[in-house]
DNA sequence: AGAATATCTACTAATTCTATAGATATTAAG
DNA sequence: CTTAATATCTATAGAATTAGTAGATATTCT
């Protein structure tokens, strides 16, 4: 439930490139230092950002990264399933490849697992209908009602 | 959104309960033996139980555990909040008691908690529909399926 | 009095999350 | 061709959370 490090990183990293517009090429230093993330993490999570396929990046001087697509078509629950990795509620309640849990015997004797995974289907559904192009609306009004940049420039 | 030991277990511990229909007595030891619970564990788990007013105890020999209320009326979130604790995506998100996080300037200009904040509510609606109720009677099919009793007893 | 139970507090162990370090590869510019 | 700025990759350290254990106390029934 609770948002974790990586996932808020992310969010924040994400919105700020959606937030100038034109997919313009941007350095994970220029990320980190707005955004108050430590550098070296930012990098590890931009890399599990980029084999997820949602930002493309350049190498050498002058190289960065970029939005891969839309932030309309990017939703919170890829984005986070791209950092923190695919989670159930239970190993046996993930739909596409379950698996026993360490205490219970079988799969099949599980009679947590048909409620779990309906509850994970629910959530990740909660998840789905928010796009990157909410988080960018919802900072963009914060930024115009403060006359402040993003987060951390004043 | 993984849940917890203790939340797995205290929904193993309730479904016992109210598996048993009248609401009987029953120990710690009990649940512990037949739903593989650590007892010791098992009981700070009922004691979070019984604080969050889920379950009724009574001391002495003979004495035990039983359910607080009928099984329709207690809520997945009522429980998991009862052992794990009230749970916001971050701090600033909780709708109650909103506290600013610790990376943010201050709780106004975090502008991922407006989002936030409903993204959790939905996911409280989430398990607020499912109840004990649900969840014995899952139990039961399953037993019945498979002539065993709730979860371990060959 | 004794046996079986719940209650409470403190502590230890295991796991996961967060962050840092350091070496390598690529590219643009001078 | 050298330098500077960038991304890439792997390993590891540090911090925080979660899971589980231990032991003492209180209560109730027989």
């Amino acid at each position: 439930m609770k948002l974790s490090k990586k996932g808020e990183y992310a969010l924040r990293a994400l919105t700020y490139l959606g937030a100038r517009g034109a997919p313009s090429v941007v350095s994970i230093q220029e990320i980190a230092r707005q955004e108050h993330i430590p550098k070296k993490f930012l990098e590890q999570i931009l890399l599990a950002l980029k084999k997820a396929g949602l930002v493309q990046s350049s190498r050498g001087k002058a190289g960065g990264y970029t939005l891969q697509g839309a932030p309309a078509g990017m939703t919170l629950g890829a984005i986070l399933q791209a950092v923190d990795g695919p989670s159930a509620p239970l190993p046996c309640a993930n739909p596409h490849a379950p698996l026993k849990c360490p205490d219970c015997p079988s799969l099949e004797h599980c009679w947590l697992r048909g409620v779990m995974t309906e509850v994970g289907e629910a959530l990740n559904g909660v998840f789905n209908q928010i796009t990157l192009a909410d988080l960018c609306r919802r900072a963009e009004e914060s930024q115009r009602r403060s006359g402040q940049a993003l987060m951390y420039e004043i």
